[in-house]
DNA sequence: TTGAAAGCGGTACCAT
DNA sequence: ATGGTACCGCTTTCAA
């Protein structure tokens, strides 16, 4: 039967509509009526032209054009969802989450990467807005501030997801307690008798890894250890030698234990302290940061701080649907990261 | 200056004909004229014209409607990639790739899982016709037969990735040379002097799996080594700790080397294998499925059957680009594989 | 309960 | 070199 359709230009609603005997228009109505909570189709309609209608539906295969129906009815029930890079691990787990909730509701995702390059994001956002997307969910990438004006200045609605923009009242947000990530980490490799604690971080303009830089500090002065206080910027994009670089200075100075900021440099550290025979706890503790399937194969269990990946796609995908449906303010949801204990930051 | 959008109705190229004080066609024109290999707009529009127009775009911040353009052009510039899981290393790595490729030639992707689900995967499909998709990069899931004639039914050029579904000739194909792959890896073990070589692989309906669980079959009665064929099984969706159960049994029958059929499957192996400490490749040695950034952390170099993820993804998006675009017939192009020698697989 | 027709934002053809 | 206008497939009044 499929052979029918072979060969054949797409059928159309006008199609339908004919092989029914009805207009278009009502064609448009049964296939765009939802069954009310009284349990009724909210449109007047025959059943029994709805059931003729229907029937020709099936008969032709018809599948709507969505694109049509956008420029008409203004809608596109499609949304951007912009990560730093959905090859990543973290992200694509979130991508995927938001994929699924999309799906049940009747959204279309557009999926896109930034390589927190603000060129690269000013592309795909534009292309982005081109196919008409009625909101984004991006995790923000530096320097990107002039593209989230843009987008602003088109009211078109848009959640921040996991790093935050100072200065952007319109935009929602969905981060984690920085702060409360701070202390279980550092508090983690504190108790357990490490010192000499040393920070990596990705060298980034975003507001979270200077948050977390700054709390590193304040965390190790209330403790008195300004002494033992080193942040090593790691420039972005770095491979794992790079790193193996500064994690050989770090242990040159004594270095006992590192507090990671991000779930990227986390994986560097890894690899780099793997490469350079350092034995997990003994030579190098750490606290990682956020899960990755990586800590599976790891040779060490490893500490980390946890933040739903789950959690984040449903908060953000929410608000901002709220956001695009109902006119919703942009609010700020703050989820609460968990301490994972694992050997890499056992007391020795 | 962003003000001034702020507010107001998103800008149609109308705004911009009044603007520039042409028509509408000329604007559309302009927009859409490319540059010929004479060096010269492939339109005959007068220059000073041309540039006012395009003052105007800048002026107002003009973005065309996609799905306005696509209505009337019968062209989406749009194509769906359906892998099994974005969120896996692998396949994500790929879909970088042809995200990349896409965006330097004004293609818009949509991303979507299968889950190796024939019921997903049938909705991803759907919902990639509905927005129109020019054509379909996918990784065949098991039982999606009956999804892709619906795909052929409406002459939507495909292209399988990685895996093949036989009696399919109007399908592209971009395969890796499976019996090569097979030798490649057998023999590596052969050759480190492995006999017990036992094949682990997922228990799914697809061809690529069936191909490489006979290569083995004729590999080992090649070398006489029939008595030690065993094939092991894993279900679809297994944690690390069901091939534990697999590995322990194979271990106490004496097992020295693992053949996986799989990249999945080989970082669940990985992960039994650390879990159940043996040491590798002394207690187990393995040729791994393609390259995960997992072998980075692992303790010991992993020695693997590489296929490039930038090849796969070039040549499959070439092919479907020309599927659409020239109506290029189908065709199949067989990657050759390459082994990477870590020492998963060295000689005792 | 149903149909006619306007119109969404573009593109493509035909005139000029 | 430029403009007029039909038209793409659908939704949305409005009238019947």
């Amino acid at each position: 039967m499929l052979s029918l359709q072979n060969m054949m230009k797409r059928v159309t609603i006008k199609d339908v509509a004919k092989e029914a005997g009805v207009s278009i228009a009502l064609v448009s109505m049964v296939l765009n009526s939802t069954i009310g909570p009284d349990g009724k189709p909210d449109r007047p309609v025959r059943k029994e032209t709805a059931k003729r209608i229907l029937r020709a539906v099936a008969k032709l295969g018809y599948i709507p054009n969505k694109a049509a129906a956008s420029i008409r009815s203004g809608r596109t029930y499609t949304i951007a969802v912009i990560t730093s890079d959905i090859s990543s691990s973290f992200f694509s787990e979130i991508s995927k989450y938001i994929e699924n909730l999309a799906y049940d509701q009747g959204y279309n995702i557009i999926f896109a990467s930034s390589d927190e390059n603000p060129v690269k994001l000013s592309k795909v956002v534009d292309s982005a807005i081109r196919l008409g997307v009625e909101g984004m969910i991006v995790v923000p990438s530096p320097n990107g501030e002039a593209t989230f004006n843009k987008i602003s200045g088109l009211e078109i609605p848009i959640v921040f997801l996991e790093r935050d923009v100072p200065d952007f009242p319109k935009a929602g947000r969905v981060l984690l307690d920085n702060e409360e990530a701070i202390r279980l980490s550092l508090s983690e490799l504190y108790d357990s008798g490490y010192r000499k604690i040393e920070l990596l971080a990705n060298d980034m303009n975003i507001s979270t890894i200077q948050t977390r830089v700054e709390g590193y500090r304040r965390e190790m002065i209330k403790w008195g250890l300004e002494e033992n206080i080193h942040i090593n910027y790691v420039k972005n994009g770095s491979k794992a030698n790079q790193v193996e670089e500064v994690l050989r200075s770090a242990k040159n100075r004594g270095a006992e234990a590192l507090y990671l900021t991000s779930n990227t440099i986390t994986i560097l550290a890894m690899i780099a302290i793997k490469n350079l025979n350092l034995k997990v706890p003994q030579d190098m503790a750490f606290v990682g940061f956020d899960y990755s399937p990586f800590y599976e194969v790891y040779a060490t269990t490893v500490s980390y701080i946890h933040e739903s990946a789950e959690q984040l796609a449903y908060e953000s995908f929410k608000m901002l649907v709220d956001m695009i449906e109902n006119n919703a303010d942009a609010s700020t949801v703050v989820l609460t990261p968990e301490l994972i204990r694992g050997n890499s930051s056992k007391k020795l």
